[in-house]
DNA sequence: CGCTTGCTTGGAGTGCACTCCAAGTTCGTA
DNA sequence: TACGAACTTGGAGTGCACTCCAAGCAAGCG
């Protein structure tokens, strides 16, 4: 429910930007203008990775200054934020790109983001759920390599 | 503790067992020799992935039939059930070589192969938290939409 | 015995997600 | 204005984890 309150609240609803719930891109001085190499730095991608990205159509068209650079925006910085997140669930490149193409194309792709977005959801849970048997089996075999410690074969308690 | 019961119980505790805490393999009718294809249904790898895995150093080398032709047991089938826990946990192939690599020069390389676990163990709580953040932002933007479904712009109720 | 299917090997090929290169342009500061 | 750092592009290269191929051997069946 924190919703971004620095925002014009002239749209009620609006799926498509990229907010994530969480407060919108800190802006350190007000800014809304960043080169590459400082996206680079605050996102933690390569200044390789976002021009590929864009090339791929993973970015929504990035502005450029007047000399043909790049100027990332604070939306593009959400955008970013989300992307990371997906990322983070394995998603392949390939269904980010087909999410942000669903994005370009307007808001009658509601219904298949929202069902993009359910069916990761399923997939992060059943992820979640697997790392949580696995964990549950890291602990048992260190368990069971802290009890050899305890109890070695060859005593050397003292050593 | 629901340790194998069908063991020779001949030695108390042997953390370098393939073994993950859960029921040993289900050995289908108390066989202990599995063909290539066998195993791959089993186990959900493909028989090129399993020869390469022995290639690598993956496997503990398998046993072979008169013929050349390899014959998998139950003990091998749990290595390749704490393999395959590893691989969803993200860890890259090489260390988990590594692991094998160590079971294999054997019992004095116990505290090594306990902290390469400890630190794996710390991997996942890490991309579990990770993954819960995920959520948090996929259960946001789900509802986002789920809002602009209920309040369209144009209002298509009837439709 | 012949046929099909499955197994063997070393090595080459694939797909993904970057990652880097070369050659040229622009920015910021001394 | 000069100079090094940062930026631009298309295209090529890298590393990982498989995945497949070709040529040949082996097993089961009518």
């Amino acid at each position: 429910m924190t919703v971004t309150e620095t925002e014009t609240a002239d749209e009620a609803v609006e799926p498509d930007v990229c907010t994530t719930g969480e407060a919108p891109h800190p802006q350190p001085d007000g800014r809304d203008r960043y080169t590459i190499s400082e996206v680079a730095a605050i996102c933690g991608l390569s200044a390789h990775t976002l021009r590929w990205y864009e090339r791929i159509g993973l970015m929504p068209h990035v502005d450029r200054s007047h000399t043909g650079q790049r100027r990332f925006t604070n939306r593009d910085l959400d955008w970013l934020g989300l992307v990371g997140k997906l990322r983070l669930t394995g998603m392949p490149v390939a269904d980010m790109v087909r999410y942000a193409e669903l994005v370009r194309e307007g808001d009658h792709t509601f219904p298949e983001r929202h069902q993009l977005l359910v069916t990761t959801r399923e997939d992060v849970r059943h992820r979640i759920a697997e790392l949580q048997e696995t964990l549950a089996v890291l602990d048992f075999k260190i368990d069971t390599y802290a009890a050899a410690r305890r109890l070695p074969e060859r005593p050397e308690r003292t050593a």
